[in-house]
DNA sequence: GGTTATATACGTGCCCGACTGTATGTAAAC
DNA sequence: GTTTACATACAGTCGGGCACGTATATAACC
C-alpha cells in the first residue's frame, strides 16, 4: 500500500513526533525504534526508510526544531530598544517564558537535550547549543552597554554582570520547571523574578 | 579466592566509583555492568555479589554520597546569622560553590542525576530531591525573613522572592558548568554573580 | 593450636529476551 | 515498468540475570 507524497511526510512527521515523546518520557537509550514506530502507527520499516539509524533520528529531530535565534533586534520592533533598553531586554525575557510555557514541543526536546549525553556523534550539537548560548548573553551584554551608556544602569552592576545574571537566572527557572515536572507556573512565579531582577539594574 | 572483609568492601568501592564513571560519561543506560566491572577490575559476578541489579547499583551509588543536608544552622557557627543574616546566607551560597568545586565526586554525581529519567522505580529520588531543594529555600526564606524584620532587607524585595531568585540563580550557573562542560570557573564567575545579586538585597 | 565446617566473595558459563540492522516482499503511485 | 513507501521476516549481537563452581576467610570445636 503505498502512500502519495504527502501521506509519506506525514508519516516521517508521526515518526518525529513519536520520538520526541517517547524520547522524553524515557530518554533516549531507553525508546526503542519498535516503540517508536508502533507510536507512529507504523513498522520499524517506516522508520528505516525515513531515517538511517536512531542516531540519525535524534539528529534529525533536534534540526527540524530548530532554537529559536531570539534575535534582539526583534526588540527594536517593540520600538524601545533605544529609549529604554533595560525594559528591552526585560521584555524579552519574559516573552521567552511565555512562549516556552506554551510550547509543549518545544518543553521536550529542550528537557531531551537537557539530559543528553554528547559523546562522539552528539558533540556537534553541544557546540551548537554552547554558541547560540554564548550568542544570546553578547547581545544581552550589548544592549545592557547602551543602557550604561545612558546612565540608566545602577552602579552596582556592569553590562557583563547584568547578562550573566539574567542567563543564568532564566536558565535556572527554566531548567528546574523542565527536569523537575514543571510544579509551579513558569510566566508568574518565574517572571516575577526575573522583573525582580531587572528592578535592580535600573539606576 | 576468597577476600577479607577489607578487601570486599574495596571492590564494593570499587564498583561504585566505577560506575559513577561510567555513568557520567556514557550515561545511565549506555553504561554496561561488563564495562563497569572491568573498570572495577572484577567480573560480573562480583557486581551481582553486592548489588541485586543494575537499578539496585544506581540507587546504591545515590545513597552512597548522600546530599548534603546544608544545614542553615552550620551559618550560626560563623557568628552572623543574628547580626547580619543576609551576609549569613551569602557565605552558605559562596562556600556551596567551594564545596562542588572542589568535590569531583559531587560533580560526577549531581550531573548523573541531572540527566537521569526519574521513571518509575528511580522516583522516590526525584522526591528526595524535591523535598530537599524545598527544605533549603524554605530555611533561606526563614533568615531573610529576620532581615527584613531588622530592615536590612531592600524594599524591592520579600524574603521569598530572595530566597528564589538566589535559589535559581544558583541552581542556574551550577547546572550549566556541570552540564556543559565546566567551561568557566564556578568560584570565581559563579561567586561574582551571586555577590552582586546579594548585593542588591540590602538595603 | 590444629582441624573441620560453613559462610563468603567472587569467577565463569549459560540462557534468554530484546534490540538493531538488513534483506526481501509488495502494492500502489507515477 | 519503474520507483516509492512501506511491511515483514530474518540474522546477529548484546546485555542482564542467574546458577553453579571454587577457593579462601572465619569461626567453632576439640
Amino acid at each position: 500500500m503505498r502512500r502519495t507524497k504527502a501521506e509519506a511526510a506525514e508519516t516521517r512527521c508521526a515518526v518525529l513526533t513519536a520520538a520526541e515523546q517517547l524520547f522524553f518520557e524515557k530518554g533516549v537509550a531507553n525508546s526503542t525504534l519498535d516503540e517508536i514506530a508502533a507510536a507512529a502507527g507504523v513498522t520499524r520499516g517506516a522508520v528505516y526508510w525515513h531515517f538511517a539509524s536512531k542516531s540519525d533520528l535524534f539528529l534529525q529531530l533536534y534540526n527540524a526544531a530548530q532554537l529559536p535565534r531570539v534575535d534582539m533586534s526583534d526588540a527594536a520592533g517593540s520600538g524601545c530598544e533605544d529609549t529604554d533598553p533595560i525594559s528591552a531586554v526585560e521584555t524579552i525575557a519574559l516573552d521567552w517564558f511565555g512562549m516556552l510555557a506554551s510550547d509543549v514541543q518545544r518543553q521536550r526536546l529542550l528537557t531531551i537535550l537537557l539530559r543528553t549525553n554528547f559523546e562522539h556523534e552528539f558533540e556537534p550539537v553541544l557546540q551548537e547549543m554552547d554558541a547560540l548560548s554564548a550568542e544570546h548573553t553578547k547581545n544581552m551584554e550589548r544592549i545592557f552597554a547602551k543602557a550604561e551608556d545612558k546612565g540608566q544602569l545602577s552602579p552596582l552592576w556592569t553590562p557583563a554582570a547584568c547578562s550573566r545574571a539574567v542567563h543564568w537566572q532564566m536558565k535556572g527557572i527554566c531548567w528546574e520547571w523542565l527536569l523537575f515536572g514543571r510544579k509551579f507556573d513558569l510566566v508568574i512565579l518565574g517572571g516575577d523574578s526575573v522583573r525582580k531582577l531587572f528592578a535592580t539594574f535600573r539606576r
